[in-house]
DNA sequence: CCCCGCGCTTGACGGGGATCAAGCGGAAAA
DNA sequence: TTTTCCGCTTGATCCCCGTCAAGCGCGGGG
């Protein structure tokens, strides 16, 4: 079966078979010849330019997103006008899953750097979904392994002091980029000291202190967004110190 | 085509579509019809005393369960062994989400009185999924409104102080009892101050201090166990005191 | 029936982190 | 290049909540 020339560029240029982030996104485990079952998941790709949101908290839900370069923010504003940051996104990570639910998104999607995304509209994964067990099953671990990340936080947020959680967020951080063969001892903060505070539940001034404490410690160098983890296994260290362990 | 008699029997009292849940269970929305699709989803149902536990984190993950009667809490414990309530789950609520992504449990999860969950196996639940469009909906919402109350949870612990996570505790069991047609303003606590304290991100004696001040504010009345909801807006206002609003 | 123990309450005290405040410095714009 | 502003750092102080401690009361078992 033929296609226009064009069809075809336009599916191979946003073909999954075809992307480096293909052992860190949806396709993830799928064999070559399952991986070009996905080539017409991705309908278009999206740029957002830094400090432009890709969706917003409230409006109507049509699709999944995948990273395909650049950084994100998720952020959920309460009745009462506060605003908690709830996570960040980088390369090969999915956004947009708070949406299926209720068929809007409860949380606002914010660029940190110019990004680009891959557009999934919803209804082609679930169509494909049902006709392709392996997307299936993988697309189900990652809804459940976003519950999972998500619990984590709670476990953070509930029972760890403002040092141990801010060392639990450089060593997430630090694995996260090296698994996108990045630098895992050297690397520059898309977000400020109010956005980690936010997500980590304390107040900029305290990230900041304990950034410096850190320093002193010899754990790490930071200065401004640059960061350089001197000793990953002390900031292990700190991240377990549980002194009121129940 | 017949089927034996015992079987008939098996099926009838697992089936969902003579379930007085079915409004508030995964089988929700749908209609009679598509309801009798679901009724080989539960293959049996099992029952748990108070204390002991559903699954453990860390076994292998096989099934899902939805709660009939009873309740429950989860617990995730972190590798230096601080223990956090990552929730609480009551009558018509789905369990184990948190072990499809890898293939394990995360969390534990623990009777809070005598209950009966109904066993889903998994790989029927996708089998189902693939060929029935409207489970495979639901369950994905399902699987996203878990993310949801989440990143709910992680407003409430990153952004809240302990008197507004408190309240919108109490507003939230309330909302959820009257969904099931208990009554709004009066109930027994299934769980101890410490159990509500490690769920909240305080200690138990901070629980206990705020019920009374609470009591003392004539927001409820509380004795031990018996909680009676006085004035729910009142409390609806506590929680929305949002002082350092940012 | 009484006793025992666990879970809850309440008080006193201290500390971790919030708040308020001032000044610095780097990046982006002119 | 200079200017400007936002984000970061650091200090001083305060207070919410954790910690430690003592005692109570209900429910279960003997």
């Amino acid at each position: 079966m033929t296609e226009p020339a064009l069809a075809t560029l336009t599916r191979l240029r946003t073909a999954c078979s075809q992307c480096n982030l293909r052992e860190l996104c949806l396709p993830v485990g799928l064999s070559a010849d399952e991986l070009e079952t996905l080539d017409n998941l991705v309908s278009t790709r999206r740029k957002i330019r830094r400090g432009d949101s890709l969706f917003y908290g409230g409006e109507p839900f049509s699709a999944l997103y995948a990273v395909r370069y650049g950084f994100f923010k998720s952020t959920l504003t309460s009745g009462d006008g506060r605003e908690q940051v709830t996570g960040f996104y980088m390369a090969g990570e999915l956004l947009g899953m708070d949406g299926i639910g209720g068929d809007r998104h409860t949380c606002t999607l914010t660029a940190l750097e110019d990004s680009e995304v891959c557009v999934m509209p919803f209804a082609r994964v679930e169509d494909l979904s049902r006709e392709f067990e392996p997307l299936q099953r993988h697309f189900h671990k990652v809804l459940s392994r976003e519950i999972v990340r998500d619990q984590g936080v709670m476990l953070l947020l509930g029972s760890m002091r403002a040092e141990e959680r801010l060392a639990a967020f450089l060593v997430n951080l630090s694995q996260r980029l090296t698994a996108r063969g990045f630098s895992a001892s050297e690397f520059v903060l898309r977000m400020t000291r109010d956005e980690i505070g936010s997500y980590l539940g304390m107040k900029l001034e305290t990230v900041s202190r304990l950034f410096s404490r850190f320093q002193e410690d010899h754990l790490i160098e930071v200065h401004q967004k640059h960061v350089r983890i001197l000793d990953i296994g002390g900031l292990k260290r700190v991240m377990a110190q549980a002194q009121g362990a129940a």
